[in-house]
DNA sequence: GTCTATACTAAGATAGAC
DNA sequence: GTCTATCTTAGTATAGAC
């Protein structure tokens, strides 16, 4: 049986979870205290962390620990050579990646805007990276396109996919509408289409 | 001069302003009572509205009234008959009812998930109403296209123009990093070659 | 209609017993 | 490390003067 986890590492879950379900504002100590097994209201929670704040800083850390382990595992699978092999593999990567951060995404999408300055730089680099790499894709499928034109379209591609994220937690659908395999079929089809027509040379 | 609005007004307005920065359950009814010019705290609001949650419904309404005058203007620009000049119009037009609703989908999403139903609802039937448009379309033109498939097209399409502003509310960007008009035309080209490449005949 | 004043509850945080 | 108890502040909402 695995040994229960500390009473800090399930503070940090458990107030991870409430934050991303409800907003940072809108959770009280109280709640994360009895969602960890300690008796809500108690302040044993003041024992771990200085502060209601300083426990969303440990969150976020954690999260960054995370993002820097799932690193440099997209070079894995790259250089298959055929275009919609590799689009259709690098976008369900991209939308893994953003299931990984999901919990994170939610968090700054329920709570006010300057009140994290981590946890805004957190969700920027994230969505910055996504762009990235998949405007960093286009441009070894397409070369001739210009740099204005990659960004859009890699804009519009990773919209797309974080979007139906988005939209999910905004019906509170538990699962999407359209099930990810025929999703990501028709996103990489999207894109596909638009590449060969362009940079097809 | 215009005049004044009337409290009732500037109380659902500034609740409404405060509600989508903040969150629901983050805003307190000081902080509306001073937005809308009155003494914070002096429970004025109450001679306006049961309950803060009734001024929630009062502006969710007040959003839904809108969004009926707003209906039927879509007829207008239909049947150019060119594929390439109806989606771009089409796109402009879609963004456009985003961003008429842009408040209340950040009030959805800065909000716990069951806290209102009304509000649930709106947003549901905002995003199916957006779905339904450009499946439409797409199904005019595309007459071939699988109905799963459309489906799949337009979630896609829509969540790339919703997933826009999303992103820019997460980031708190003022303006996108794309320049509307530049994403539009992207948006549009990615459509168009994959309606073509399909129902193109 | 708006104010002052207040009732009541819950919030974040601390002190000290065990 | 966790508890009970408590401090202080802020929340929703109401009563009554003007």
């Amino acid at each position: 049986m695995p040994a229960p986890a500390p009473t800090r590492e399930r503070l940090v879950t458990e107030a991870m979870r409430l934050f991303s379900a409800k907003g940072y504002e809108a959770t009280s100590v109280s709640q994360i205290e009895a969602a960890a097994g300690l008796a809500a209201g108690s302040g044993a929670l003041y024992h771990h962390f200085k502060s209601k704040e300083a426990l969303l800083d440990a969150g976020i850390d954690r999260q960054l620990d995370r993002r820097r382990a799932m690193r440099d595992i997209r070079a894995l699978f790259a250089g298959l050579g055929d275009l919609r092999a590799e689009l259709t593999i690098l976008g369900r990567y991209l939308l893994n990646v953003v299931d990984e951060e999901r919990q994170l995404l939610q968090i700054a999408a329920r709570t006010e805007a300057g009140r994290s300055a981590r946890l805004h730089a957190a969700c920027a680099a994230l969505i910055d990276g996504l762009n990235a790499e998949l405007a960093d894709w286009i441009g070894a499928w397409a070369p001739a396109m210009a740099p204005s034109q990659r960004a859009a379209l890699a804009a519009v591609g990773v919209n797309g996919l974080t979007g139906t994220r988005f939209t999910a937690t905004l019906l509170h659908q538990a699962e999407p509408a359209i099930a990810d395999d025929r999703y990501l079929a028709e996103w990489t089809a999207l894109l596909a289409a638009r590449i060969e027509q362009h940079g097809g040379s």
